[in-house]
DNA sequence: ACCTTACGACAACACCGTTGACCTGTTAAA
DNA sequence: TTTAACAGGTCAACGGTGTTGTCGTAAGGT
């Protein structure tokens, strides 16, 4: 087969397709994601993207050596918009906290590429570019190497995992999403005191509650963690190993 | 097509399948998580599934109404089995730490179960027992009811969250899973330190710790957070009335 | 003994990702 | 200006997937 996917340096692209489009890369992913806003996640097939793109679904294996190449282009294009409109102020924890509801957001505003692109690791520029933006964030902040990578890890984890979960379930059918919220109200706001207390004692918040996204909670509660642990490892800085034989 | 799936109470399930097999639910649930298991996620599809029954791929229609169904009696199981291996201690913090490591193993166990389930409220009894557990462990400890409530909201999602991501990333097709850990070792580990400063000075860091999960590092800290949250609530407590053990 | 019907089997459908072969127009070099 | 290389399009095919309409048959209930 040679090399499928010839390197961009190389690329002369010039002939248009059958139905006239000139493909690119940059056309492809976005076409893509269209696709995936307007029909889900599920709408997104090589077959279909060609169809799309008024190309031959083999065309794109010109520019994409497999499927999941494409996702991770896909994914890397979301991480660039979202880091795009972020702008930090020097307060490491609100910065944090305003990129986490940011990449959130980002997430929930495309939950169908949300859930697909949410456990790759891509490698891409875009990606690189925000991993060095946060730990910088973090190391700045005094944390140090080993303390900062691990923080880092918790931090993105949770907001793609939180991004994927919500979104799967904005994406659900109207109906199912609708069944879902009575549940809250219908079965367990019902249950008796006797067999199940604690729900019973509760329910008026568990219904107030479930119904939201727990990800701002999980996120506060998540950085004031790493900002006691922070003052813990300032503290030790200052008075170092206080009395240890 | 009247109705292909029989309500459970109308069953005959008389005939053998043509090589012996006598098919019922739990059969062919066990045989999916056993099939998930030695083969990995993506050897389950339903004609797969079929031929390790030695039967006819359709004929799981008359059980299930479709592949989904199937992977939501599973993750239904998986819910049961969970719970019967916790085995609380009295600690909160422990008990919890030990009932969301237990769950995120479960979902990793089963990834495909897992990414199903995560985002899906069933309200029937295994959930509503571990709903009423969870929120009994954190109101003993002391939390008052409207705490409880957001951090129990929070701590679920968290543990059904990176399940559900982990779980993802597990049943990646095995290639792509190299590729993965790859980038860390070969992209990222080998940029230079005057573009990307903090990823150079925390490479070491970064390929030893993006290689694991970090629902454990992300669990310590909503739970070390919900601790000190739960100290301050104790001193608001005792401080109006001075002397009280 | 007879209906009824649960349910297994079969064949077919529409889709999927992917590949090898072929062809064609552009482009860089001679 | 001619020409050879090749990027990049199309086509056909392979083996996989979930799902359904249809039919036959054996096991119940009466």
């Amino acid at each position: 087969m040679s090399e499928r996917v010839v390197p961009p340096a190389d690329r002369r692209r010039r002939r248009p397709t059958k139905q006239g489009v000139v493909l690119s890369e940059e056309l492809i992913v976005s076409t893509a994601l269209r696709l995936i806003e307007e029909h889900g996640a599920d709408a997104l097939s090589v077959r279909r993207l060609g169809r799309a793109l008024g190309a031959d679904p083999s065309s794109l294996y010109r520019y994409f050596r497999h499927a999941d190449d494409l996702m991770l282009a896909i994914a890397d294009e979301l991480i660039g918009r979202t880091l795009r409109l972020w702008r930090p102020t020097g307060d490491w924890q609100e910065d944090l906290r305003d990129l986490g509801l940011k990449m959130h957001a980002g997430a929930l505003a495309h939950p169908r590429a949300a859930v697909l692109s949410s456990c790759r690791v891509t490698g891409r520029a875009h990606e690189i570019q925000a991993v060095e933006t946060i730990l910088g964030v973090l190391r700045d902040a005094g944390f140090p190497d080993g303390e900062a990578v691990r923080i880092y890890h918790a931090y993105v984890d949770q907001a793609l995992a939180f991004g994927a979960l919500d979104s799967a379930a904005i994406a659900l059918p109207r109906a199912a999403r609708e069944a879902e919220a009575s549940v809250w109200r219908a079965t367990y706001a019902r249950l008796p005191a006797d067999t199940h207390p604690h729900i019973a004692g509760t329910a008026r918040h568990l219904v107030a509650d479930m119904g939201r996204s727990s990800y701002p909670a999980a996120l506060d509660l998540l950085l004031s963690a790493a900002a006691a642990r922070l003052q813990e490892i300032r503290a030790r800085q200052e008075r170092p190993v206080p009395d240890r034989i």
